[in-house]
Order: C-alpha cells, then sequence, then structure tokens
DNA sequence: CGCATTTTTGATACACGTCAATCTCCGTGG
DNA sequence: CCACGGAGATTGACGTGTATCAAAAATGCG
C-alpha cells in the first residue's frame, strides 16, 4: 500500500537543490506545497475519485511541470505519485528566464501532454502499451516502465492485458529484459522499436 | 465535408468584438493568428496524425482559451473545429487582470479540462457519453451535442454504439429531444441527470 | 422536391475483460 | 541457511461489451 510521504531530500542537496524520490507519492490534492520541474522519472497526476479513490488524470515525464496550481491556490489540484525513481527541483527556477514567457511555455507544454495522454487512451491495446513506452524510452533506447497497473491506469486497460501485451512484445524481440544480477527485469527494457 | 475558412465577423462587431462562427473549421494547425476566449460552443483541438488525418487531442468548452500557444510559437499547434455554434473573442482580453496571473488561471484550466477530456475516455461506453453530456450541459438544462462522429471521436467509440446509447438515454428519460418546427432534434435536448 | 449527410437499427465477430490459479522475486525472521 | 509470506507478474479458460458490416430511415440543405 502506498501511503503519502515527505520527499526525500538526502541525496544531492548541492547543485540546483535537485530532489530524488523513490517510486512512490509525492503530494496529495489539497495539501500545500510548492511547484516542481520533473528532471527524470514518471510521475502520475491522479484526481480524487467519487469514493475517495485515485483517479488517473494525467501523466508527467522529464522536462514537465507539476503542481504550478499551488502558484495560484495555494493548493495542488491533483495528487503527484512518482511511478518510477524520479529527481525534481523547485520551480520556478528563478533564471533569467522572463516569468510570463516561462509560464506560456509550461501551458503549451502542458496542453501537448495532455494530448498525447489522450491518444495513450485510444485504439487498440497494443498500441496504446506502444505508444506510453514511445513517450518513456530515453535517448539510449533504454526504458524503466511503471508497475503494470499504473500502466493499466494509463491506458485504461486491464493488468492482465497489459502483462500479456508486454509478454508478447518481449517475445517479438521489440522489448529486451535488462539483467539484473542475472536475473530477469519485469520493468526495466532495451527497447527496439520497429518504426 | 469540412473546408477550413474564415471566421465570420459578420456579427456583433460591437461591444468587446465578440465573434460568431458556425459549426465547422476555425483554425488549421501550424497557421497563424491569435488566441481566443471560447465565450459558448463547443471545439475540438485536433492533431495531425500521420497520414494527414485530424487526430482528437483535446476540447474547449465555453471560458476556455484556445491558441495560446501562438503567443509563443506564432503558430497553433492543433487544428480547431466548432462542433456547434460558438462565440469566441480574441485574448489576452487587454483588462486589467495582470498577464502573469492571467497566463497562471488558464494553465490551471487547461489542465483540469484535459484531466476532464481523459475521464471521458475511461470507462464503460455509456459513462463516458453521460460524462461529455455533464461537461457540455448548460445552467439551464439543456445540452446542443456534437454530430454523433464527433461524440465517438472524443470518447474513442464508434458512431453506431454513440447512436444506440443516447436513443437508449432517450428511452430513460435522461434525454428530452428538443423539438424545432415540430421535428426530432437529434442534437438538442433537455437533460434530466439522475444524480 | 431531390440528394447528400447524418442517424438509426440489426446481425455477427472479436478484442479485451473477468476470474482464478500459479509463478517469480524479495524481504523477514526463525 | 531456509521456511514463510506478500507483492507483483504471468497464464489459461471463458464471458461480454463494443466493433464491424450492412441496410434503411430521418434529416437538412440547395
Amino acid at each position: 500500500m502506498r501511503l503519502f510521504s515527505p520527499v526525500d531530500r538526502s541525496k544531492s542537496p548541492s547543485a540546483r537543490q535537485t530532489l530524488n524520490c523513490t517510486s512512490g507519492p509525492i503530494y496529495r490534492a489539497a495539501s500545500e506545497g510548492q511547484a516542481w520541474r520533473l528532471r527524470s522519472g514518471v510521475v502520475r497526476l491522479d484526481n480524487i475519485g467519487p469514493k475517495g479513490e485515485a483517479v488517473f488524470a494525467s501523466l508527467a515525464i522529464a522536462g514537465d511541470i507539476i503542481g504550478c496550481e499551488t502558484l495560484l491556490f495555494g493548493a495542488y489540484t491533483f495528487s503527484a505519485t512518482a511511478l518510477t525513481q524520479c529527481e525534481m527541483s523547485p520551480w520556478p527556477e528563478g533564471d533569467s528566464v522572463p516569468a510570463g514567457e516561462s509560464l506560456l511555455a509550461s501551458l503549451a507544454q502542458a496542453q501537448r501532454r495532455a494530448a498525447d495522454v489522450v491518444a495513450l487512451r485510444g485504439g487498440q491495446a497494443a498500441d496504446r502499451v506502444l505508444g506510453l513506452i514511445r513517450l518513456l524510452v530515453d535517448s539510449t533506447g533504454q526504458v524503466v516502465l511503471p508497475m503494470r497497473q499504473d500502466i493499466a491506469d494509463i491506458t485504461d486497460l486491464r493488468f492482465e492485458t497489459i502483462s500479456r501485451i508486454i509478454k508478447q512484445l518481449e517475445r517479438m524481440q521489440i522489448l529486451l529484459p535488462l539483467r539484473m544480477d542475472g536475473v530477469h527485469a519485469t520493468r526495466g527494457f532495451r527497447v527496439n522499436l520497429p518504426a
């Protein structure tokens, strides 16, 4: 069970105040806090559903700003949960970029990301999973996927379906599991995309 | 077939420069133009797909800002199409609201709208259509729905499925068709939601 | 009035959901 | 060191919600 706990500030307190956080809750909707730029990793944003449960709302990946609504409302609109190891730093960064332009860039980025997420919820199941992989793969051709259940929440499929699709992609050599200590990783892969 | 044509500026050139546009194309991705605030109506935003076709990306309803990325890039990111009669006015409005705060409000609004759209693409078909109806119903309890095909694009269902669901909602008296010239309207309804 | 567009409806197919069992991986404690 | 237990992942058998294909009806526009 995931419990909400403060962000780990122990690592890299040196340059530019980057914060490390392990997979797990980052902040909760309606709580107070600041905005962040996600330096690396994957974060899911959730609405609170009618029965208090988390309802997937959006996704943030490296470069995205999360929680900037606190600058306006003083509280977070969504809950944020790290789906992989993440690095974040406070936003705005206080560098020379003019505030208005920086905000505008964030708005444009948020809209494009939203379109990406919408696309992950349409079409055939395998294409949705591939779409997510394309979104998450890094420049070296590797990817650390979220848990099957989180992929299912993002794509509006069932985790059994996700499991079948990922195993199929492995058999097709599109996903090549990374080995850690000689054992088959279930979430880290080298990606070998056809297109 | 929908062809792109300029916005009709003939109506209400008086106060605050509000523009009327009939159902149809508003602007095209990559073209130049300004940002707009949608005063009334429903607009779909589309990405250009791999084969040049329109791929649904997001939805804008009354109060939303569309095309604000032109302020940054000088060109639209998405294509915009009116799904119902719309009224729009140029944005920013040039009133007293500070630019930064106004932008921030737009960003927060865009994020909430994106979460709404994501929710319209998850769960059972009937719930998705009901979700859209809830989003579009006005304060008087009436709604003018987009065409079945557009609802299908938004919810990632087929128009035949949408047709069946709407007919079912009519039979359940949740949607009460408005009569115009004595004929059964297929898109205007009085809404009688259970919850 | 006539024709193109949109909507409705029916019959059938299949992709994904559901339920259940098993397996792997890992941390914990005896 | 190994037994134990829990979380996550895999796999199989079967059910069902929606897609697909086809045809007709209703609507709206010139």
